[in-house]
DNA sequence: TTGTAGTTTAGCTATATTGCTAAATAGCGT
DNA sequence: ACGCTATTTAGCAATATAGCTAAACTACAA
């Protein structure tokens, strides 16, 4: 499947928004973060495996456990991408346009 | 819905990416649209009333066709929301955080 | 009013997604 | 090796999504 598409999909859904919310504490082990919902642990355990497979957070194992940590430059850097495409003249990633012109 | 999931869900099939890259030239009769798709009218006329219902075109009737629009400025506001309660660090969104302190 | 072009709505099928429970796997302490 | 905790994988049911064709609707022109 192409990255976009990976991206969107993953971001569509309200749960896997939440969990990239709770991660912005820091790094977190898959039961905690399951703890946070109603949903049972292998349904957010596939929630974070397509946010994984869609690059936006990254896991580690330590120990018994696995910690998800949320990768904030590639979201952004994905949904810019798509917005530099899309809509460049509203472009909103100032930072690398400069870069791009040697700024 | 929630917005953010319309968002998403319109912006994660790659059938819908390619009409709002097609609607970057200015706006598009429906029956233009379906034209440079192997996909049939009604599912492109589907695919239109999801981008309208995520608010990421505008339509308007001009005699016998309807008129789809690109709006950039609600994509990239839609986007550059999401972007700035998840990772308010790489936010991208300098203008408008400019403007907010007032510069 | 009848016809025709442009577009959407309705109804169907196939596939994908999301939830569940039960079972498997991985690491660690005894 | 055994048991315990943490997590994932497998398999199933319900719902959502995207495609199709046929039918309906809208505006215009004869």
């Amino acid at each position: 499947m192409k990255a976009a598409s990976r991206t969107f999909r993953a971001l569509a859904d309200p749960t896997r928004r939440q969990i990239l919310q709770d991660l912005k504490g820091g790094e977190l082990p898959a039961g905690e973060i399951a703890a946070r919902f109603s949903i049972s642990g292998p349904s957010i355990s596939r929630h974070l495996s397509i946010l994984k497979g869609a690059d936006l957070v990254s896991e580690r194992r330590v120990g018994n456990r696995i910690l998800y940590r949320l990768q904030p430059d590639r979201i952004a850097s994905a949904l810019g991408d798509f917005l530099s495409t899309v809509c460049p003249t509203q472009f909103l990633h100032r930072r690398k346009a400069k870069k791009e012109r040697g700024l």
